[in-house]
RNA sequence: CGGGGCGUGGCGCAGUCCGGCUAGCGCGCUUGCAUGGGGUGCAAGAGGUCGGAGGUUCAAAUCCUCUCGCCCCGACCA
């Protein structure tokens, strides 16, 4: 850790940004550019989102498989919006073995293709129906522009794909995943999320209809942070997912596919964070708590070290880290822990030992406003109290910022102005036009239109034509 | 791909315009002593073919030519 003091997030949002995903350890760039290397503290917390996530998939009846890395060039073609969507970002390998291939091969950029095929030789009966098989695994896109976890050219994800026998199925399944993902970040990230659909342009290439659940990060950008698609039959069209249904009679397959990405990763870091550093939602840290012994001579050091090694075996229940380094002041540590998000500090010093006591310090309310002394009697339930009172105001810190952020303009210069430090929700006629003249006059898209609508009708922001469903416009990630 | 910037110990930089001693500085690292309840102090060390190739010159981090790579800004996106 070489410079001592962070950027805010007011003087450098998106060097504040870097700064802390380096410094904090968790992921670092890698030799090939657009490429990140997670550092373990950073796979840590991933590994915690895929624990949470894999549990949620299982209980609906999901279950993990693997499939190739590698898939032929004439697979990505076979449906055309797909091809288009993908086409401009795949690397694509041409040589093996020292010669050349005689059909290339890409390096996935998301399954569909390959899994289709696969269906197609699997699926003969509805009885085979539905398939609801994960995927966790690593995709390739070659973005032009790169950020770590937000967007880098091979990133880790989920990728789920289901095929069901009717269209209604496909959209439960497709509603059902988003409502997963939203418990997820709701429950697990505290990061408050919209539900919502994707717009025409802005839905994945070649689904029949996107959902999304998208979140406000600390700039008051947006970031799509789960995406769930219902692909219709378009795939099922593709690679011929057929199946003969009761009355033997032969039917295209329904299927859909869902991901969430390492990109929540930098969700976590943009809703939470602040001036000092990461703050982790305590369910999903790779620490939830960090005890830090003070002494200053061996005696000392043996009277802290026995309470501090009896209130670690106490609080074995939490993922808990002893920070018992020598040479580095308390001090300094309070600050790297704090860089690194921990929820919640314990500092134990002498003074603690003798009047029985411990120091809490809650890393959403740095300084001393965190700050507490606590009897060391049922430090296991004052703990776990702790953590959940600082995930809720995570929670409602976060989703007090979007509400105090989002505006409803009356006119399109209003639009104009709020979504260059906020996000607008307006009426949206859903024509092309409009959005492109948005994102052309400002940057920003429309997000998602979502699930919960106020009902009523109004006029279209751009056009003035009548609208029937409003629209959140933002600028995104 | 268009525009801008940068490559000098692990990291961040100075030195380059105007060629010339042994290539400096801060942080980090190692060792020792002190310190230890909010980024500790002192001392001694280790560590560099100046991105690469070619050229000019008595002499190149510095000038010339070519080349490689990275970062930032736009078009594309989980």
């Amino acid at each position: 850790m070489s410079e001592e003091k962070l950027p805010t997030r007011a003087e450098n949002y998106s060097e504040w940004y870097n700064q802390v995903v380096l410094r904090a350890e968790m992921a670092d760039y890698a030799p090939v550019r657009g490429c990140m290397v997670v550092r373990p503290y950073g796979w840590s917390l991933w590994e915690n989102i895929q624990g949470s996530l894999d549990r949620r998939f299982k209980a609906t009846g999901h279950t993990n498989a693997a499939f190739p890395l590698l898939i032929p060039m004439s697979f990505l073609q076979k449906e055309k919006e797909h091809v288009e969507g993908f086409s401009p970002e795949l690397a694509v390998v041409t040589h093996g073995g020292g010669s050349e291939l005689e059909e290339p091969l890409v390096v996935r950029p998301t399954s569909e293709t390959i899994i289709g095929y696969m269906y197609s030789k699997w699926v003969k009966s509805y009885r085979d129906l539905p398939i609801l098989i994960n995927q966790w695994g690593n995709v390739v896109r070659w973005e032009m522009r790169t950020r770590l976890f937000l967007r880098t050219l091979e990133f880790y994800w989920q990728e789920g794909h289901t095929a069901h026998a009717t269209a209604e199925e496909a959209e439960e399944e497709t509603r059902k995943i988003l409502d997963i993902y939203t418990k997820f970040a709701v429950d697990d990230g505290a990061v408050p999320v919209i539900q919502g659909r994707k717009s025409e342009t802005e839905k994945f290439a070649g689904a029949v209809r996107s959902y999304a659940i998208e979140a406000m990060m600390g700039d008051t950008r947006a970031l799509q942070s789960a995406t769930s698609h219902n692909l219709g039959q378009n795939f099922a069209k593709a690679f011929d997912i057929r199946y003969l249904d009761p009355n033997n009679e032969l039917q295209y397959a329904w299927t859909t596919s869902w991901g969430l990405s390492t990109r929540f990763v930098g969700a976590i870091i943009m809703t939470h964070g602040d001036d000092q550093g990461l703050i982790l939602p305590p369910k999903l840290a790779p620490i939830q708590v960090v005890i830090i012994p003070i002494y200053k001579n061996d005696e000392e050091q043996s009277k802290v070290m026995e309470t501090v090694e009896r209130v670690k075996r106490e609080l074995s229940a939490f993922r808990i880290h002893v920070d018992d380094r020598p040479g580095f002041t308390p001090g300094f540590k309070y600050n790297e822990w704090e860089l690194r998000g921990i929820p919640l500090r314990i500092e134990i010093g002498p003074k603690d030992v003798e009047k029985g006591t411990v120091a809490f310090a809650r890393r959403d309310r740095p300084g001393k406003a965190g700050k507490s002394f606590v009897q060391q009697t049922n430090l296991s339930g004052q703990v776990a109290e702790m953590l959940i009172d600082i995930h809720a105001s995570l929670f409602s810190r976060a989703l007090a910022f979007r509400n105090a952020n989002i505006f409803e303009p009356r006119t399109y210069d209003e639009l104009k102005e709020i979504v260059q430090g906020g996000w607008a929700f307006s009426w949206w006629c859903g024509n092309k036009d409009c959005e492109a003249k948005i994102k052309e006059d400002t940057k920003a898209t429309t997000r998602c239109i979502p699930l919960e609508q106020p009902g009523g009708t109004g006029r279209c922001i751009v056009c003035g034509e009548p609208a029937n469903e409003k629209a959140y416009i933002a600028r995104s990630y």
